[in-house]
DNA sequence: CACTGTGAATACCTTCACAGCA
DNA sequence: TGCTGTGAAGGTATTCACAGTG
């Protein structure tokens, strides 16, 4: 019925990716007291062209005002609601790590509408552990937690030959959104979203480009190549 | 001359963020004393498709034999040279919070080839203090850490409000190849490239999928919906 | 009249399917 | 024979450019 291969009745994928950038874009200028906003700006703010921006924004529907711009609240109001942030999202950290530390202590979750309800390792010595002001929890604990806390998002940060296990464990208790730190790869039934956050696969990229830039130089000095 | 809007001549951008992945599949075959990989077991084993496989690897060029497959050290040994990694990259982590602490105490890095030689931070009351190891230094040493260290990777752990400030001076220093942690869009000249990662933002992109999820189940409860 | 919303054009990426080779 | 390497086809994403509108 709708387009393409979107996310299926719905917005494409590379735009629900730039939404949450939008809506950082306009909390910002809310901040600032700013009212109102023009698909410039607010590209500008967000990092992307305007002609993308207004692609994207119009998969949400017209809440701009042509000759104008758009109203900064409604649309921040709207992208909240088109990603689901209206809701409290309960997540849980598996893994205990220095990784696993550092989110736990991370304060942005919060800030976000996410709330960490529980860090989990499957290391018994760990078990009771204060982790910034929480205790380390079994593993086992993972279908109560999403039957009565409503659990729904997992974030992996266990070492990598820890993941699919953490993963399957997830799964099994009913999690369907997983956010995995580990170098690994996942396999998961339909259904269930793995998104891969990976440092030394961003480091390697940025390692070709590092290259390139030391080649061009190279070859600016030495002008060869025909 | 070349086919589009690779890397200027070379491999498409998309192929490139895979080939740290395959890297990563093949080091662990190797590990297992696998010799010979076939394209559709190691696309499994980095959770693609055999075809993206073969093609993104006919960039680099023909490493395959007909009739057998890939030589697992041998197409090793090609992505590492494709991806510039037969040298070491050193690195600079900027912002000592809790997420920067994290990222010092990561082990992870130099087996991959990067080499952390440095921690800083522009709050004074840090210098000097020990972070897994090492001293944290001031930002006024970036200069010289170019210069001595060649340093070319720098990575930004710092709250927003100082991702900008410490991206100016990293790039003023010389750096070229940034990761950034902090969530904010930083501006940068040419010749010089940023890769983002931001918790909240693949958080949210889980949230929406959630969000579907929830949707498609309610939807199924109570058969709403033409 | 300035700015949005959007078809049309373009660029890019992935999958298909098979020719060609060890 | 079995698997790679690759043109061609099919999708998806981005940019262009302008009609439509408060």
């Amino acid at each position: 019925m709708s387009d393409a291969a979107t996310t299926r009745r719905g917005i494409p994928e590379a735009s629900v990716a730039r939404l949450p950038g939008y809506l950082r874009a306009l909390t910002t200028l809310a901040g600032h007291g700013v009212i109102s906003v023009s698909s410039e700006e607010l590209a500008n703010a967000a990092g992307v062209s305007s002609a993308m921006l207004r692609k994207d924004l119009s998969h949400l529907g017209s809440y701009g005002v042509r000759g104008v711009g758009y109203d900064v609240e409604r649309l921040a109001a709207e992208i909240t609601a088109a990603l689901g942030l209206t809701r409290e999202w309960p997540v849980a950290i598996v893994g205990m790590g220095n990784l696993g530390r550092a989110l736990a202590a991370y304060r942005g979750f919060e800030e976000r509408g996410f709330e960490v309800v529980a860090l989990l390792d499957g290391d018994r010595r760990l078990l009771g552990e204060d982790v910034a002001g929480r205790p380390v929890r079994p593993m086992s604990d993972l279908p109560g937690l999403v039957a009565d806390e409503g659990l729904a998002i997992g974030v992996i940060a266990t070492p990598s030959s820890g993941a699919q296990d953490a993963c399957d464990r997830l799964v099994a208790a009913g999690v369907r959104s997983v956010l995995n730190f580990a170098p690994a790869v996942l396999a998961v039934p339909d259904g269930v979203v793995v998104r891969n956050v990976d440092l030394s696969t961003e480091l390697q990229i940025l390692a070709f480009h590092g290259q390139r830039v030391a080649a061009a130089a190279a070859a600016t000095t030495s002008e060869v190549v025909a």
